[in-house]
DNA sequence: GTCTTGCATAAGAAAAACTCACCGGTTCGC
DNA sequence: GCGAACCGGTGAGTTTTTCTTATGCAAGAC
C-alpha cells in the first residue's frame, strides 16, 4: 500500500479552515497567521485541481466537493491522533491486541471471543475493528503471482481477508469464503424470490467493503456468476460503508445484500437471514491470521492461535 | 475539536519505514535519501520523546509502542486518502448522503431506514458510518449566510452526537443520550448482578468510543455516578474499538458492557440485553442532524429530515 | 462616504526537509 | 579470518517549503 497523498500540512490547514469556516480562525488556533492559511488552501485547491472555498469577497463558504470529503478527512486525523496518543502512552498494555475487518469482528470473533476469554480470563485483549484489514492490493495481478508483499508491519496479530503470501510473516489459513446473497425471511416468504431473475423486485444493498473483496461492482459479479446481469441492473440501490451496516439493512427488510459465507451462518441458523440462492462466487482468498514471527511465540499470541485455529477448524466450510 | 498533532511528514515516513522495515526501502518509496527518512525518524522520536525502532547495526526492528499504534496510523493515512480521493472526484452520485456515528447507525437509524426507503424509493441513499463524530462542537465560527451553491451533485448531511453548536450549519436535535449498563439476560440471571458493586465479579468491556462521550474513562466515570468507584476496578477488562464491539461483546456473555439510551432500546425491548441498574449517567450533548445551510433545502435533505425528525420525536425519552 | 473586517498577494525571512559525504557496526562470501 | 557489501547514523550545507510582513481589494456596517 503506496499511499498517495497531498502536502499533509496543507491538509491538516484545510480541515481547521472548513471547521471555523474563516481562515483567519484557523490560523489563530494553528498559532499562525491569516496569510499562510491562505496559501496552503490555495496550493493545496492547486494540487487537487479543484475549488474548496468560494470566496465572497469578506468570509468563505466550502464548495460541495470540499463539504463531501470532511467527515472522512477529520476521520483521518483524528485516527492519526489516536495513533500518536498510543505511543506516547506506551499503549500496547494489554497482553493482545486483535485487529480484524469489522464483519469479521462482529459476526464470527465476537460470538467465539466469549469462550476465549473464559478460557483465558487472564489474557487482556483489545480488539480493533479496522475497516482496511481486506488486501485489495492482494488482488492486483502483481501480488496474485505471489511476488509482491504488503505490510510488513503491524502490532499485535492481524486478521486479513486474503491470500496468505506474508514474506516474513506466520500466516495461518483460517478458512475461505464465498459470497452469498441474503435477505430477510419475510422477503423471501412475502414475495417470490426464488430465482436470480427476480432479484429484478429487489432493492439490492451495496457495501464498499464487498466491493473490495470482489474487486469491482460486487453484484455485478455475483449476477454475472448467476448468468442474470443482463435481467437484473447492479447499479442502483442504497450504498453502505461496511458489512456490517449492509447486513443489518437487509435483516430490516430494507432490500437483498450480499454478505460472505461463514459469516453470516450464525444469522441463517438463527433466522435472522435466509440465502435464498445456490449461486455462491468464490472470491479470491480467505481469512488469515498473521502476525510478525517476532511476537509469535509469546505465550498470549501463541494460545490465541491456538484456539481460533480450532475454532475455525471446527466451522469452516 | 483541536487537533495535537506531530509534524505529518515525519508522520508519514516513519509509517513507510515501518512498513518496509527498513530506512532504505522507505526512502526509496518516498523518493528520498535514506539520510533523510533517518532524520526524519529521529525528530519524531525526539518529540514523541519514544524510541519506535531498535537499530540492530543492520536493519531495523519496531518496538512495541510503535507496533502497537501502526495499525491506527494507517487508517488514519487510509481515511486522507479516501477523503483526497472523494474530493478528486467530486463525492458519490446519490442523492443522499447520510454519515453518522457507527452504533447510531447499526442500532437506530437502520432499522428505521427501511421505512424510509420505502416511502422515497427514490432517493438513492448512501451510509457511511464514520467512527467519530462526537464532538464539543465547532463553538465559535462566524456564521455565513453567503451565496447559495446551486451545484447540487453531492449532498450530505451528519449526524454528530456533540453540543448542537454548528454555525453556518442547520442543526435539529434528534434526542439526548445517557449511560446505562447493559448485560446479557442470562448473565443477570444465573449470577447477581443487582447492585452496582456486583461489578466487581464481573468482566467491564471497555470501548475507546464511549470514553469519548465520557471525555475519559467511561466506566470510570460511570462507577463514580453511581457512587461505587471505590469497590470496582474501572481499570481491567478487554477494549474495543466501537460500541458496536462491546455489544457484541455483551450480548455474548463476554462482560458487562455500556451503552446509550435510547440506542439500545431495540435490543432491551428484544431481550438480547437487559439494562440492571437504575444509576443513568447524561453526558454531555444529544444526537444532531447537521447540515450546511446551503443543501437544508433540497428535496431529498428536506424529506429526510422531516422523517427523521418524526422518528426521533416519536422514540425519544 | 468612511470604517471595519476578512481574504489575496508579493517579496523576503525563517524553518523544515533534504542531500552529500563520510562514519561505524553487522553480515556474508570467500 | 578478512574484506566487501549493506545499512543506518551524523553533521554541514543546500534546497524547498512554509511563514510573516506589508499592502491591496472587496463587501458589509454605520
Amino acid at each position: 500500500m503506496i499511499y498517495r497523498l497531498p502536502p499533509l500540512n496543507a491538509l491538516r490547514v484545510f480541515e481547521a479552515a472548513a471547521r471555523h469556516l474563516s481562515f483567519k480562525e484557523a490560523a489563530n488556533e494553528l498559532s499562525i497567521t491569516q496569510a499562510a492559511v491562505s496559501h496552503q488552501v490555495k496550493s493545496l485547491e492547486e494540487y487537487l485541481g479543484v475549488e474548496l472555498f468560494r470566496r465572497s469577497g469578506r468570509g468563505v463558504q466550502l464548495t460541495e466537493a470540499a463539504r463531501a470529503a470532511l467527515p472522512r478527512l477529520r476521520d483521518g486525523f483524528d485516527a492519526l491522533a489516536a495513533a500518536v496518543e498510543q505511543i506516547r502512552e506506551r499503549g500496547g498494555e494489554t497482553d493482545l491486541a486483535i485487529t480484524a475487518p469489522p464483519v469479521f469482528t462482529a459476526r464470527w470473533l465476537m460470538p467465539r471471543l466469549a469462550d476465549f476469554s473464559r478460557r483465558n480470563p487472564k489474557i487482556e485483549v483489545r480488539v480493533v475493528g479496522s475497516s482496511k484489514m481486506v488486501d485489495a492490493g492482494a488482488l492486483d495481478t502483481a501480488v496474485m503471482a505471489g511476488t509482491l508483499d504488503l505490510r510488513d508491519d503491524m502490532s499485535g496479530v492481524e486478521i486479513h481477508l486474503g491470500l496468505g503470501e506474508y514474506p516474513g510473516y506466520r500466516s495461518d489459513r483460517l478458512f475461505g469464503v464465498s459470497m452469498v446473497v441474503v435477505a430477510s425471511p419475510e422477503l423471501v416468504k412475502n414475495n417470490d424470490l426464488q430465482k436470480p431473475e427476480d432479484l429484478a423486485h429487489h432493492m439490492l444493498l451495496h457495501d464498499d467493503a464487498m466491493d473490495l473483496v470482489a474487486h469491482g461492482n460486487a453484484w455485478q459479479k455475483w449476477l454475472d456468476a448467476a448468468g442474470v446481469a443482463d435481467r437484473v441492473d447492479a447499479a442502483h440501490g442504497p450504498h453502505f460503508s461496511s458489512n456490517i451496516l449492509s447486513l443489518e439493512a437487509a435483516s430490516q427488510k430494507l432490500g437483498v445484500a450480499l454478505a460472505l459465507r461463514p459469516l453470516v451462518s450464525d444469522d441463517i441458523a438463527s433466522g435472522r437471514l435466509v440465502a435464498p440462492f445456490t449461486t455462491e462466487m468464490k472470491p479470491v482468498g480467505a481469512y488469515y491470521l498473521v502476525c510478525p514471527e517476532v511476537i509469535a511465540d509469546r505465550p498470549a499470541v501463541a494460545t490465541f492461535r491456538k484456539w481460533l485455529l480450532e475454532k475455525a477448524g471446527s466451522s469452516s466450510p
